[in-house]
DNA sequence: AAGTGGTCTAGACCACGCG
DNA sequence: GCGTGGTCTAGACCACTTT
């Protein structure tokens, strides 16, 4: 019954290598027209095509020269690492403090979990980032084990984990629903953050919800927002 | 040299309908055929039109049905009050507790303005939200008054700035930047929001830009999330 | 001048919603 | 069945970038 939309084919099918790294990020995708006669196809549709993968982040257009592949980073909510003031001034780390292991889902997660996860176990691991060599975030994330098999650390590619699920399972994030709360470091998390008892600190529950159906990962993090604010930016 | 572009006339054309309330909320636009018959074109270019304004968040599109006007509720960062959880569902209440009045830039301004903005004197004005009769954000607002003639405090709408903008002056925000950080509260801050000196509270800085040139909104939030966190969403 | 993306025309057929 | 929006074709001309 349903048809294959010839856009969507394309989209995909240059989705794909972009996230394999085929179509290298910087470099130009071959012309709307090439791509036509690839697939047999008008120029609408390739438009089209290609429209989608810009919403998505994907390419950029540039009048008269093509369309290029971008580093993803739309903003998607404050939690991209990428979303701290001059993350890409600074030198961010993340530390794998907890290697992924089988865990319970923990009450601390702030939004309802469908009842296919509450039936599955449950994947947890935590990460602490650090700028400049001293910590400002700490990170706790659990994934539905029977949603995706289990990430092993050596998985994570430059600490990150949406890197890992675009270039090895090719998922990626469609969207975010996050809390915010300023609170009071407890113990524990001062420590981690190496700040005192009781400092505020801004907690941030979240979502991500992937386009793996059933797939979602939510997430739990704690910023030492005195030296770096979170910032983040909206576009029209 | 610059040819006005069909479907960007068409675009402004309903924009301004549906600014104007001629086009009510929730009500449908006319066809895309009937657009076409009005303007003398194909609907491919009216359906550019259309997906800019679906991109603006004004309208949604029903397949079999037609386009839908819609609230502008475009998630723009956390600020706009429907931001809030359940900000549909608990009554807010605006109370303006400094009416619009000239005055000079505050430094707490977290970014840096323009020299057009640095020369001009500045619109001041303050309000407090509450939800359910209590205080939950006291909010500082600046503007250059050159960009922008001095608001009245009638001209709130719904006690909505964003509103009276679009309503009164056809101008939308386009975007907005922003940053966050866990503070604690100072006595002037803790006595708005009925809360203890000290106590943890999330503190927002944010920058609007505008669809007038040199016109840029400055906001400073403080925020009560105890009871009401800042919820806010992204989708693909 | 040649190649790229941006706008636009004039059609066609399909899928969805409703009476 | 009819009107709506969704997809697609096969062209055309324009604006921008590069050689």
């Amino acid at each position: 019954m349903k048809e294959p939309k010839k856009y969507h084919i394309i989209q995909e099918y240059i989705k794909k290598r972009i996230q394999g790294g085929e179509y290298a990020i910087d470099s130009y995708l071959p012309s709307e027209n090439d791509i036509c006669k690839k697939f047999g196809t008008t120029r609408t549709t390739v438009r089209k095509a290609l429209d989608e993968l810009l919403k998505e982040g994907f390419i950029a257009k540039e009048h008269g020269k093509g369309s290029k592949v971008i580093a993803r980073r739309k903003s998607l909510g404050l939690l991209t690492i990428k979303g701290f003031s001059g993350a890409i001034d600074y030198e961010v780390d993340t530390i794998l403090t907890k290697k992924p292991d089988i865990s319970t889902w923990d009450p601390v997660i702030a939004f309802a979990l469908t009842e296919e996860e509450e039936r599955s176990a449950c994947v947890y691991f935590q990460r602490v980032r650090h700028i400049n060599g001293s910590p400002v975030v700490l990170e706790n994330n659990w994934y539905a084990l029977n949603a995706l098999e289990m990430i092993k650390p050596d998985d994570f590619i430059d600490g990150s984990f949406f890197k890992t699920l675009s270039q090895k399972y090719f998922i990626e994030v469609m969207g975010a629903e996050q809390e915010l709360r300023a609170i009071t470091a407890s113990e524990e998390i001062a420590k981690s953050l190496k700040i005192a008892t009781g400092d505020p600190i801004l907690h941030i529950s979240v979502r991500f919800r992937t386009s793996k159906p059933n797939l979602n990962l939510y997430g739990d993090l704690y910023c030492k927002t005195t030296d770096y604010p979170i910032r983040n930016t909206y576009f029209g």
